[in-house]
DNA sequence: AGAACAGTTCACCATTTGGTGAAGTATTGC
DNA sequence: GCAATACTTCACCAAATGGTGAACTGTTCT
């Protein structure tokens, strides 16, 4: 769901982790390391993103690595778009009336 | 802050209610009509729309008519852009490689 | 085998969140 | 002025959230 979406990028947290990643892959302790938290906090705030959907785990030696899942974020910029179109159809119309070239409609 | 706009979001009852604002001003009675909600809860959820800046409350009458505030969304577009911006760059890359018209970089 | 390291799981706690019913405020219509 | 309408404010409640320290699991290194 969308709101679970958002609601997974609804803290700090794990809006920095996000960004983080998106720069590249990085263990729960890289990830750890910029914030004042403890181990078990952030291995919640990473569950959060992956029952969401936005990131992956795997076992790597005796670490954890973690990675954006771009496909997730998709559902956000469909939402985005639909949502924009709206208003940008009205700054269209809103244009055309300034340029006087309306068809009328 | 931007992990505020999206706990505005983590919501379906708001999400619905952005979906609905967007496509015309409600006054609180239309918008909580659809969900099966009290009033004082369907208050609190614009009240956090509104504090998150997403949406604009105004007296009409003795109705409260919400609109949607766009430019509160542009926010959430430059921070996916930024985001997609790595992984389409990476695809980019992958896709010269592919064709075999990569700059040697 | 045993110590050290990297994380996770397990209670547990304080705060926030989403909901309620009851009472209060502002506006309209008779 | 008074009743009805449209919300909001005010306790209040149950559940979810973000955090902790302590104990456990899995992996590497010696």
């Amino acid at each position: 769901m969308l709101s679970t979406t958002f609601g997974a990028l609804a803290d700090p947290t794990r809006l920095a982790v996000v960004g983080r990643l998106s720069r590249g892959d990085a263990t729960m302790g890289e990830l750890a390391e910029p914030h004042r938290i403890t181990p078990p906090a952030m291995t919640k705030h990473v569950t959060v993103l992956v029952d969401a959907g936005l990131v992956s785990r795997r076992r790597v030696g005796r670490t954890v690595v973690c990675s954006l899942r771009p496909e997730a974020f998709s559902e956000v910029e469909q939402w985005l778009g639909d949502l924009t179109a709206y208003w940008n159809g009205t700054v269209d119309r809103l244009e055309e009336l300034l340029r006087g070239d309306g068809d009328g409609h």
